[in-house]
DNA sequence: GCCAACGTTGGC
DNA sequence: GCCAACGTTGGC
């Protein structure tokens, strides 16, 4: 299993919206972005995910599970473009927030600091793992 | 609201 | 195939 983060500015698509899809998920549309697409077509059943919330939280908020692979987008007819769905998982105790995270040695390597508009990343085993501790939740 | 970083587009 | 111009994103 691998792990990743999706980034979303919430007024457009935030952690509620994504909690009040239940278990049904929802697709993680309008990814235009080549780098982005290609990790989506990296994921399979069962990985996890963090959400995050760009702009005004700038913080991770919640754990998402990929129950779709990469199929294509619908909200576009351009062949290109593709995405998998979400479904929540499960709120952070504690939102960990890029401040923190740039606080964190052990952290400076995330996508999230190195190249802060890529929209999905992926993140390693130990990035999850430091996480989800600050965040106050099991991996 | 500004600006840096980055991706995309289009002219040559 | 290069590069300037432009648009978008996201942190501050």
């Amino acid at each position: 299993m691998r792990y990743w983060l999706f980034k979303s500015e919430p007024d457009t698509w935030g952690w509620d919206d994504q909690v009040a899809k239940g278990d049904a998920g929802e697709e993680w549309d309008g990814v235009r972005n080549y780098q982005a697409r290609n990790f989506m077509r990296e994921m399979t059943l069962g990985d996890r995910g963090f959400f995050y919330h760009s702009q005004k939280d700038k913080a991770i908020v919640g754990v998402v599970e990929v129950i779709t692979e990469a199929h294509p987008d619908s909200k576009t007819d351009d062949p290109r473009w593709e995405c998998v769905d979400i479904k929540a998982v499960k709120p952070v105790k504690t939102p960990v927030t890029l401040a923190q995270i740039k606080d964190t040695p052990a952290l400076s390597d995330m996508a999230l600091v190195r190249s802060s508009r890529l929209s999905v990343q992926p993140v390693t085993e130990q990035e999850w793992t430091i996480v989800c501790q600050m965040a106050g939740i099991e991996p």
